[in-house]
DNA sequence: ACTTTCTTGTGAAGAATTTCACAACCGAAG
DNA sequence: CTTCGGTTGTGAAATTCTTCACAAGAAAGT
């Protein structure tokens, strides 16, 4: 009821993770409260910006004081859709797969890998942790079992259309897609494209096109 | 002379590295033009911002023809300062270190990894591929000999700031950071993050935004 | 109470980006 | 040599995003 009904833009959503990485840092910090200006510095943008962002979605801060970080971290941890558990299936154990898998910050967020697929019958059957890699076949039954709501997807780019529509069609609804290729799915799938080709050549663009100017 | 001056912006830069990838799959399955619609499909957007986006680097395409893939994907190589060799330093042989390092897209694009860091001894020392890993006090030592430009930062975020101004320090220009923080660098420094758990929470936002809709 | 200092929330201005729409152009076919 | 289906390049319009600038609120000191 408070909460405005307009939908915030993409970036802007980026900022909000952002800024909830910021208040755990400072509240970690022993901070209490924090001004817009502190936050934009610790997740790159402007005071103004973070102003914009958090006021769509409600009156948090307190003029003269600034923003109070435990509550607004929790405010932006439920708006973020954080405050309830996802579960999570990885499906490619290769290296990438591997990283994520061990990358702590999932895990400190509250998502749950509960199922690894993979197409190579030599990794089958070993475990992570406490998860048994199942072969690809499997995937389809092993989503629904386990009520996977999103997949990480870390094969190679040549399999990732195909991996992707199973488990769309085994009813996963968000992908974090990390194959460079363009997923060709329905609308009421959510994917997010992680590229580290296209990151590197930004970068380059940038230092390339230097030494013209 | 033909090519325009002015500076795309940073989305445009993501989108001519994924023109590229497109034509490259387009020119593997044996085609030899493309109209800006198909481009469109393989990299995710509209025809008439893949029209946009490449005109301002001059004019490609024929009318009533589409875009010659071959010549186009030589631009564009070029126009993403891809047509020179970057030396790159990975710092952090951790596991995203590890994912990194053998993605092959990385060596198919002239990306050269010439050196590898770690502040860990019991990795010092150990040889991936044809390149032994050097302790991190080495660090600025090796980015001078080997001439680096360009440093993958993949550490710990506690240590992420401190060993990025040391790159800096050493003559590194641009960083590819992978670390979950802002870095505070001179603004001469080229950064792009890459933050996989943003990227998850901006699709947890998604999925937990649609029930209220 | 009053003044000072600090900082938010936000309308309005400004800037940037995307979409529209169509003239100009290309090759082919008759 | 004219017409036709297809497609680019690009101003102009529309939309989205960011920055500005300032009234309003909050505490603290006097």
């Amino acid at each position: 009821m408070t909460t405005s009904p307009r939908k915030p833009s993409e970036s802007a959503v980026r900022r909000l993770s952002l800024y909830l990485r910021a208040l755990e840092e400072l509240q970690a910090e022993g901070e209490v409260s924090a001004p817009s200006e502190l936050l934009a510095l610790r997740a790159g943008t402007t005071a103004a910006q973070v102003r914009k962002d958090l006021s769509a979605f409600g009156s948090f801060g307190r003029r003269g004081l600034g923003y109070p970080i435990d509550s607004l971290r929790v405010r932006l941890h439920e708006i973020l859709g954080l405050s309830r558990k996802w579960r999570v299936a990885l499906i490619g154990a290769g290296r990438i797969g591997a990283a994520l898998f061990e990358y702590p910050h999932f895990r400190k967020r509250g998502f749950e890998i509960v199922a690894i697929f993979d197409a190579d019958p030599e990794k089958t059957g070993t475990r992570w942790r406490d998860i048994t890699i199942r072969p690809a076949a499997e995937m389809e039954e092993g989503i629904q079992s386990e009520k996977v709501q999103i997949v990480i997807l870390a094969v190679p780019a040549t399999s990732a259309q195909t991996v992707a529509a199973r488990a769309v069609s085994a009813g996963v609804s968000g992908i974090l897609n990390f194959a460079p290729v363009q997923l060709q799915l329905p609308p009421n799938v959510e994917v997010n494209d992680v590229d580290m080709a296209v990151e590197l050549e930004a970068l380059t663009f940038s230092l390339h096109a230097r030494k013209r100017s």
